[in-house]
DNA sequence: TTTAAATAGAAGTATTACTATTATAAAAAA
DNA sequence: TTTTTTATAATAGTAATACTTCTATTTAAA
């Protein structure tokens, strides 16, 4: 994780992964906008004081968690991926990794993944939407969400060397990924989707979308 | 415009006119964090206390400012094909008013386009992006956007009656419109456009990407 | 066992979000 | 033209939020 993003590294300490782990819990009950670092001490049974050792303020915590959700879903997708030589198997495994709600990861006790997932999906967008996007990324605080759209485009341009918008075709999957996972539990009418389609739907809808425009190139 | 927006309806007086124009204004300067009731009514020459009269808090004032956006760039589409019968031509003029900067619309003194766009691209998602989505839209709140999808929706199936995807593929050209357009500006390698290719380039992707799906099935 | 580091507890400041009150100016009605 | 209504500016104030500082206490490392 960047060093620019903490004041003190959450993962080293007791207190620190607490911080981590109910600051997603908390968010995911109250909204980014609701939440805040006096309502986060009493959830903890620690003071407001001593998160402020940890973490600038909410919005730093944010790009954190953020940050934290892209390494680890881009670790997953190497992890999964690892043994699979086709690149069109590879981007239908990469589509379903970033549509589908996501089962708690035992191997970080700290961070539960299944509430982590909806929390990115509401609130992930708000880590760069700010004027302060250009020095913040200046810090490399998005790195691991550039890492994640490199890794993809490399993928698309192995699945067709030709198809020209490789970069804003990855980070699309991403976000629509994301943004109609939103859209199916809260604005429906924007999607085709039901809640009880479940995310099979978006995985099927992208890979249309991608698929399509890829093999055409 | 839906009145649960506001307390008083700011296009009737020149204080409620005053207050969109200065209010795009100053999003657009100092983004929607940093962006309050007292500075715009430094900003307009007028008191907080005066603002708060037209609108309850800054989040409806951004709803506002949003649904004012759909509802021009419907009127707009509506207006650009109107006399297009051709449902493709209509799906490129509507891809290409959603990506570029617009032009100050001369009709409307009170709210400069050219402004307004940046200012949903960057801020737009954060008028639903929320614990109240689903309050805000039983309220109606997002009802431009949502008949703004279902406009493209139907254009798309008129294209091609057989398309399964037609209201999801609506919202993503808007969201994805809106995105590459951020990205270009802030975080340009998640997109293959650079700053001074303009928005031409999001255009060329768009098309390719909507058409290729919509062709196929 | 001593020392250093981390935490809880408490208090305090600056800013933000929002409300209430009153005086005045402008517009509409009489 | 005068009266009445309505909108606005000016001022003040409250509650909550964001963030800081200090100290006593606990925990962990040397």
């Amino acid at each position: 994780m960047n060093e620019g993003l903490y004041l003190r590294n959450p993962e080293d300490t007791a207190l620190g992964r607490k911080i981590l782990k109910h600051s997603v819990e908390l968010i995911y009950k109250l909204g980014f906008e609701a939440f805040n670092f006096k309502k986060l001490a009493e959830d903890i049974g620690s003071t407001e004081a001593g998160i402020y050792r940890y973490f600038e303020n909410k919005h730093k915590l944010l790009i954190y968690i953020t940050a934290w959700y892209f390494g680890w879903i881009g670790f997953q997708i190497g992890f999964q991926t690892n043994n699979i030589e086709i690149p069109k198997v590879k981007l239908h495994k990469i589509i379903s990794l970033l549509s589908s709600p996501i089962e708690d990861d035992k191997q970080t006790s700290y961070i539960d993944e299944s509430l982590l997932h909806p929390v990115i999906v509401a609130e992930g967008s708000k880590a760069y939407l700010t004027k302060q996007v250009e020095e913040n990324n200046k810090l490399q605080f998005f790195q691991p969400y550039k890492d994640l759209c490199t890794l993809i485009g490399n993928v698309i341009l192995e699945y067709n060397p030709n198809y020209k918008f490789p970069k804003s075709l990855a980070s699309t999957i991403v976000e629509i990924a994301h943004f109609q996972n939103f859209f199916m539990h809260n604005l429906s009418s924007l999607t085709d989707f039901s809640k009880k389609d479940k995310e099979t739907e978006i995985v099927e809808f992208l890979n249309d979308l991608v698929f399509s425009s890829i093999d055409k190139s």
